[in-house]
RNA sequence: GUGGUUGUAGCUCAGCUGGUUAGAGCAUCGGAUUGUGGUUCCGAGGGUCGUGGGUUCGAGUCCCAUCAUCCACCCCA
């Protein structure tokens, strides 16, 4: 049998590991900078509890497990004739892979409800499941790094976030854009062009703007049901150019008429008031970008205020799709039987950074080395030498590898470069009569016969 | 779920209008060099040509099916 793995997942060899932890490493400390505190959650939920909290596409996305045992014993005969899966799932898998970390939390924070402080701060970095087809930068199997507040209407949080992208991406060195929008604007939008109920249909069709040009998302509005005048109406909001004021002017114009539209311009204004001593780039391409975009719809239906999104802005980089998603939901806890409790959140996608990180050249190269030296193994007569030797580097918090057979020099320097190890250590017997180590230099090749503490304070 | 692409060594690929025993580079292992890697030279191992069927005197090459892959759509990190 020819060993494979599932489509769409992926064996992390350790080189990948170590860049992987780096990208981790380096959300996690800034996660915890700002007072979130970490928890998990299991893979698999109750089905129940993912069905139908990502809408119908969602819901397809889901892998579901089936049940133990003789799954088909219990089932009507009626409903296996009928051939209806729908309707058969309940009865045969109870379980399923998270899609998402926001679903699993919002369940975290009912259950937990009594021994939580709010507002409560969690990040969570753990693997996701979605049974889509695989293709560039997307994965069946693949790792959210989540950050939420909840309890909190504040706007601060928002503020606050962004300002974790920004630190998140300038840590890792790749030149992004935040994208900002407001559910509530997009809400304005759809009531004021008179379609309230088409809200799902526009947004979706005007997020892919970008893609698929003015003309392709009035073509798609059009079949959606749109009508002629709503999509006149719609026009100026969608082939608008302009800084981000020009835009929320534009917007105060056009929603004056509706309140939640006004709403969300409102909180619009005040996040970008608060960001702006930050000194964001607001169009040019310093560092972080942040760009108000009617056009981005893009999240979950349950998002009710703030929509962030952002994308690569780094020269060089072909990478198009989001790396980083996030927003308020006013109410996600309300099914699970707790209303009213606000959150907002981001998530940072591990593996998309990770594909940009690689294409651009950014991973630094403490990311791709462990161990800082080797020591070489001459046999058994020298072993204890080398033993001991190990034991002080290690000691001296030193990262230190004793190879462990005594094999050619040839072999252990091979390993020693394959490893990208920095430097060797060679304690043979000439070396151990006198008392000292040579230390090699691995990259320029140079070589010293040091007492073992001048070698310490050398690699320390 | 829909459309397309590609399947040849561990990896990247070549293999012409079908024609002896299917090749290269990289990687691996061994040697040149019994205490020194990354450069060089020599050598070795490694293939049911994705799988099944068909056409043909003859198929890696043509046809059909199937599986896998990648890319795009839908949707999304």
């Amino acid at each position: 049998m020819k060993p494979s793995i599932p489509k769409g997942t992926r064996d992390f060899s350790p080189a990948e590991m170590v860049k992987r932890n780096y990208i981790f490493d380096t959300i996690r400390s800034v996660y915890q900078r700002y007072g979130y505190l970490p928890i998990e959650t299991p893979s698999m939920e109750n089905t129940e509890t993912l069905m139908g909290k990502y809408g119908e596409e969602g819901d397809r996305l889901i892998f579901k497990i089936l049940n133990s045992g003789d799954y088909l014993k219990d089932i009507d005969n009626s409903k296996l004739n009928n051939q209806n899966s729908k309707a058969l799932l309940s009865d045969i898998s109870e379980k399923a892979l998270r899609y998402d970390l926001t679903v699993p939390f919002a369940r975290y924070v009912v259950m937990h409800r009594n021994e939580i402080t709010f507002p409560f701060k969690r990040y969570q970095i753990q693997p996701v499941w979605r049974a889509d087809r695989p293709q560039k930068g997307r994965y069946r199997e693949f790792y959210q790094c989540d950050a939420d507040v909840i309890g909190s209407n504040s706007l601060l949080n928002e503020v606050e976030l962004i300002q974790i992208i920004d630190e998140v991406f300038s840590k890792l060195g790749v030149a992004v854009t935040i994208k900002i929008n407001n559910r509530k604007i997009l809400s304005g939008i759809a009531e004021v062009i008179g379609e309230k109920e088409k809200i799902i249909d526009i947004t979706v069709a005007i997020d892919k703007l970008d893609k698929i040009g003015v003309d392709g998302v009035n073509k798609e509005l059009q079949e959606k049901g749109i009508s002629q005048t709503a999509l006149i109406k719609l026009q100026p909001l969608i082939s608008f150019k302009g800084n981000n004021s020009e835009k929320l002017d534009l917007l105060k114009n056009l929603l004056g008429n509706s309140e939640i539209g006004k709403k969300g311009i409102e909180e619009v204004e005040s996040v970008f008031e608060k960001v702006k001593p930050f000194d964001y780039a607001q169009g040019d391409n310093k560092s972080s970008n942040l760009e108000l975009d009617i056009t981005l719809a893009r999240g979950l239906n349950y998002y009710t205020g703030a929509i962030i999104e952002v994308k690569v802005n780094h020269p060089g980089s072909t990478f198009t799709g989001s790396i980083c998603g996030g927003g308020r939901y006013d109410d996600l806890t309300g099914i699970f039987g707790l209303p009213d409790v606000s959150g907002v959140g981001i998530s940072f996608g591990a593996d998309r950074i990770y594909d940009v990180l690689e294409e651009l050249k950014l991973f630094p190269d403490s990311a791709s080395a462990s161990t800082k030296v080797l020591v070489v193994n001459f046999g058994e007569a020298e072993e204890n030498y080398a033993l001991q030797i190990a034991r002080q580097l290690r000691k001296a918090g030193i990262n230190t590898e004793l190879y462990p057979d005594a094999a050619k020099l040839k072999k252990q320097f091979a390993y020693a470069d394959a490893k990208k190890i920095p430097f060797v250590i060679t304690a043979g017997n000439d070396e151990r009569i006198k008392g000292i180590v040579a230390l090699k230099n691995m990259s320029n090749g140079e070589q010293f016969a040091l007492s073992l503490a001048e070698a310490i304070e050398k690699l320390g």
